[in-house]
DNA sequence: TGTACATCAGTGAACGCGCGTTCACTGATGTAC
DNA sequence: TGTACATCAGTGAACGCGCGTTCACTGATGTAC
């Protein structure tokens, strides 16, 4: 139990019953924030949650199936954004690139139900079959054009953007992925595996290279 | 569905009687084989695809949470079988090194309702709390030794075996469990992937090295 | 202004299902005398 | 050799639970005349 749905929703005026909908997936986003685990997004836990009668979930959703389907939708969205607004901190490709990896790694350990609802689920009913067009595609081509900006800009060693990509994407999700599942393992701090792991792939010396936000206040001081 | 047990099992002979407790652990084995998803993992079907009632688990097992563990320390004693008698086919530190890490990602993707179980499934109910001691901690052992004698062979660039072993566990964890969650995307194939990991981590060019078999063939040609 | 009616947001009770677990049992095989 | 009894491997029926879904409903708010 999370925010243990208030037990007295008030019912929404006449022309706003949409509310419910968007109360709905936020129910769940607190449930997998809480628990995280798809499998305990329960039709009626999500509803439980809303504080609102299990049937009237079918006023939003036409099935259990449809509703994470929103909620998949939902989230991508929320880990594209985090992504952006990490990227847009830095100021040149080599700086957006880490910024960017940053923060899909502290999106996917800060949320981790979410994360694992997005890539640890294959759920063919709630998620689209093929991979292209998809926003998990979206969040991938980020990452290949970042790391082709590097690349191009001559920072990082030649190589197939592409090929380079998946292996920080691999090597990303699976940091983010372990850290969850296993309990009592030493891990290094994230971020100094992150720039270890960007260094490996890309020839960039993340390791000795401070932040953005370092360099400004070394240079504010 | 799967080999949809036998409905008439023929009972065990007397004195015998724990004969169903490996039937038992097999037939989650098959379920895990099939449907890849702990949470298909119930009592009663498990019970069902040993092709017995479902109260005959109740005597090998206290409950179902102890089914489980025993069924994680069978799968966890496979992964480790199958790393070894990888490794064995190495001749050298590289080579070796080599071996276990494509023998762990193949038992990964060849047996991944198993592996999901394993890596992916963070039940403190039905793993031990420490990371230290288990099983999951010998493999990794491994994996640190095997990076250890390739840097002290002077094979490998220098650095901690045990960060190093971090990364390149991160990475093949994360390559596999995706290659799972994800349908649609070009992966390349396993070995490829596996060896371009290794370079990137420890600096051995395993991109332009053939397989011990391949130098084997070579020589003999 | 009053009243009949429509619409809208949401509910309570019920359904059939599979689950983990408990209980008293069955029926074959071995053993004691 | 026969028979009473113990042991052993396993079963059938039942329990309470939470699930997804359906159904007929309620009661507040708006609208037509």
């Amino acid at each position: 139990m999370v925010t243990s749905g208030q037990r007295t929703r008030e019912r929404s005026p006449q022309g706003e019953g949409s509310r419910l909908r968007e109360e709905l997936i936020a129910a769940a986003g607190r449930l997998l924030a809480s628990d995280a685990d798809v499998d305990s997004l329960s039709l009626r836990g999500v509803a439980r949650e809303a504080g609102v009668a299990a049937p009237s979930v079918y006023l939003h959703f036409a099935s259990k199936e449809d509703l994470l389907r929103a909620v998949v939708d939902t989230h991508f969205t929320a880990l594209q954004n985090a992504i952006e607004t990490g990227v847009a901190t830095g100021h040149d490709p080599a700086s957006q690139l880490l910024a960017g990896c940053l923060a899909y790694c502290r999106y996917a350990v800060e949320h981790s139900g979410s994360y694992q609802l997005l890539f640890n689920t294959p759920r063919p009913d709630i998620k689209d079959l093929s991979f292209a067009g998809t926003s998990g595609a979206a969040a991938f081509q980020t990452l290949a054009d970042g790391v082709g900006a590097c690349i191009a800009a001559g920072v990082a060693q030649p190589g197939d953007p592409f090929r380079v990509a998946t292996n920080i994407w691999s090597a990303l999700h699976g940091t983010a992925s372990l850290r969850r599942a296993t309990s009592g393992f030493p891990w290094p701090p994230l971020e100094v595996q992150v720039r270890g792991i960007l260094e490996a792939f890309t020839g960039i010396p993340y390791r000795d290279r401070s932040t953005d936000e370092e360099i400004a206040q070394d240079g504010a001081t």
